[in-house]
DNA sequence: CGCCCTGTTGACCCCTTTCAACGGGTGTGG
DNA sequence: CCACACCCGTTGAAAGGGGTCAACAGGGCG
């Protein structure tokens, strides 16, 4: 039931995304691999043996029923760090939505790594807290929001983590599928809601996994539940 | 907008619920406050000085939209911790369920104790992994589960953490409309679906704030969404 | 003792899901 | 390089699960 990871180790060449004091002390206990498109890199429940970062591509994380309902807990895309909540196993299982280069830390060297300096250690516990802050904002969509208010919130997060702008087109690496599961809804009902905002010229969606967002503040109103948009 | 806590301090007499090494290391710096029933602890985007463990009682830990629509993201009650997730500020408001004793650290003091000691250090980690894995459990729910299950769920939480047999009655210290916000449902519909289960037989609820399951497996079945139920 | 808050139940409605069909882009194999 | 199949995205129509609005009951607190 569990797969290993179908990955090609080649030494580490890239340097990692931000650079600081602590990337050195991890750069020199990581080893790159490369994940093909739709490959598993864990699934929920194996032994949590390693951490990962992304240096390119994006990386689904999920958890799915045993009667095959999912929901997609959070996507991994460059710079962000990944398994580090380990509690033996695997809590969610991370899938490479594109062609995925990662670099991997074996989670005996990140602790001893943890032990020794505390900046690690502090970077490390920032991505547990950013995750669970992370995960505290979907419960609310969730929880509280319409299809609508969560298709705009969506791409909202998107565009804030691609810092576009106004008309700026930017990649959507995940499938509409992929969209629906983590924000709780059906794909039909994230077809309709983003042909509407089309409709209104909100947004423009020049290929397959692009969008441009025309209004910003729009955007971000519908997503806050304003109900003049 | 921001409310002090209105909390009187005393001098430490009760014990930490689990005592542990780490416990006696943490006991030095903490100072334990009471917080009377629906007062606040903290609130949503307040600095972050403080980190509380719960002695007894329960705490309501949520967030609240623009427009009042409200989740709850947990429940803290005695021997958790909670107000770990800062990033200078909480993430959630916290407020007494019921009448609660705290232990409150100040968050320098507690980076100082986990500096220091590596044994402080890991736990606070697992507080904070155990909580990013109760975050994920919760999406499941709200993404995923239809009322009755979700509801099902719920109930089966409590039974766990009170570790609850077949019959035995136990607490729930939130009120219904607690459990709707919790659940992403409301509480005509919490109300209902535990009508439901009382008269399938399923749970009994003795007073306000109690309850019992007569068949903690078929619950558990029915939150896993065995259609069966 | 009485008010008010919480919980409960009923009726109706609406948003989202479900079921279905179709078009177009994409990737693969010849 | 081209052809074809398949998958993904999109749109329509109908159904249903949970929300909304309303009324009422009971218990707790002042």
């Amino acid at each position: 039931m569990s797969y290993a990871p179908i990955a090609q180790v080649v030494t580490q060449t890239r340097r990692a995304w931000t650079p600081s004091v602590s990337d050195d002390a991890m750069k020199a206990i990581g080893t790159v691999v490369h994940v093909a498109r739709n490959e598993t890199i864990f699934n929920e429940g194996d032994l949590a043996d390693y951490s990962y970062k992304v240096l390119s591509g994006a990386v689904r994380l999920s958890k799915v029923m045993i009667d095959g309902r999912r929901q997609i807990a959070d996507f991994a895309l460059t710079g962000d760090i990944f398994g580090l909540d380990w509690s033996d196993d695997y809590a969610v299982t991370a899938e490479a939505l594109t062609e995925v280069t990662l670099v991997r830390y074996s989670r005996s060297s990140l602790q001893r790594l943890g032990d020794e300096r505390s900046e690690v250690r502090s970077k490390l516990s920032d991505v547990l807290r950013r995750d669970l802050w992370a995960a505290q904002n979907h419960l609310v969509m969730l929880g509280c929001q319409t299809a609508r208010e969560r298709v705009a919130s969506f791409v909202m997060l998107f565009v804030k983590r691609s810092n576009a702008k106004n008309g700026q087109v930017f990649e959507l690496p995940m499938g509409r599928q992929d969209i629906a599961d983590y924000l709780g809804l059906t794909i039909e009902t994230v077809c309709r809601t983003l042909s509407d905002f089309k409709q209104e010229g909100l947004v423009v969606t020049p290929k397959r996994h692009e969008i441009a967002v025309n209004n910003i503040g729009t955007l971000a109103a519908i997503a806050q539940g304003d109900s003049d948009n």
